[in-house]
DNA sequence: TGTACATCAGTGAACGCGCGTTCACTGATGTAC
DNA sequence: TGTACATCAGTGAACGCGCGTTCACTGATGTAC
């Protein structure tokens, strides 16, 4: 059946959202349309009344997690010090699209690789102008190496299978990255 | 028809090179058994004479990669002047392990994570035995936030459609780390 | 404001396709004599 | 060393299954009067 057109919006948004979820959690080919569908209380049938095809969607939420975020200056070491938490390594689901789906993006359409790009772009930014009254050029580098070191880290914690060594690579991660901003600041 | 017992070895290390580069380059879903078959020169049948599962050649390739570089201590900006090039950015298929399949592994088999894991620890130990008079603790450290710091920047450089970003993002990292070695060192 | 009806978002059965896996068969290998 | 035969690695057709996608239908919405 019709339902009223703020029904509609508002279903775009729960697809992209459910969508979002289930895909930084299980990868993008392993998460099915019908099961984005039900995530989203619909049926599966109802999806290409929203997106011509799973390629689409995969764009459409990659764009929606990459853009949502503020873009308000931060401090690296203040940054890392909520990313390289176990609290966030075990939230794959609402953690960092960039840790969860970087890699895979690669192989994924122009359009997904675009939206991750203007997310990497927008970071580099955002961390470069967390370090005032620095050098640029070094405030720059310090923001794509620390933003490098902190999905790296991410994703070595998340593949470990030894909690300890888990534990290890994010708390030592954070304290090199601390370390190098402390020096600059 | 059977074939000589040296000519199963020989399909079998076949089979693990055709996997192991097919998965870096396409991902391990993407890739299909009977794909790795005809990059191995055989017909998809005879798979399951050398391995139970795809999950098995999985986790067998994995290892494989894993397993067969070298032990022998490197100094991290020397790794990293290596590793941080487009030469190997543009190489998925017979570069980094880590860098290509770690965000995926993390949801494949406990076999597939452990070998992934055992990988992790070899190359920490690796780049931190290459800073010999260093204090242990700080090498280690080193060793550690440099090996997230070329992970992610790999993935990052990957990533990005801009090619001079992918390029930025190579050089600066290389440059990041480098610092923090020649202050080290 | 009420009413009649055209619109169209959502449903769920059905489609074609490609995947991982199985299996009866083939014929070269390698062993027993 | 030669020969007969049992073994078993490899083949390719076939299987069941689940996926992305399509489509005829339904019934609430929202517009025209």
């Amino acid at each position: 059946m019709k339902v009223s057109r703020e029904q509609v919006v508002e279903n775009r948004r729960r697809i992209l959202e459910a969508a979002g979820r289930l895909f930084r959690a299980r990868g993008f080919e392993a998460v099915t349309v019908a099961e984005v569908m039900r995530a989203a209380g619909l049926t599966h049938g109802g999806f290409y009344g929203y997106f011509p095809s799973k390629e689409a969607l995969i764009a459409a939420a990659l764009a929606e997690l990459v853009v949502v975020p503020a873009i308000e200056p931060v401090a690296v070491a203040d940054y890392a010090g909520h990313y390289l938490t176990p609290a966030h390594r075990d939230d794959c689901a609402g953690g960092c699209p960039v840790a969860a789906l970087g890699a895979e993006t690669i192989r994924q359409s122009p359009e997904a690789r675009a939206a991750m790009t203007e997310g990497l772009r927008r970071q580099i930014a955002r961390l470069g102008a967390g370090a005032p009254g620095t050098d640029p050029e070094a405030a720059r580098r310090a923001a794509i190496g620390s933003w490098a070191a902190m999905v790296g880290a991410l994703v070595l914690a998340r593949l470990s299978d030894d909690p300890r060594l888990s534990d290890e690579v994010l708390a030592e991660t954070r304290a090199w990255i601390g370390q190098r901003a402390g020096e600059a600041g």
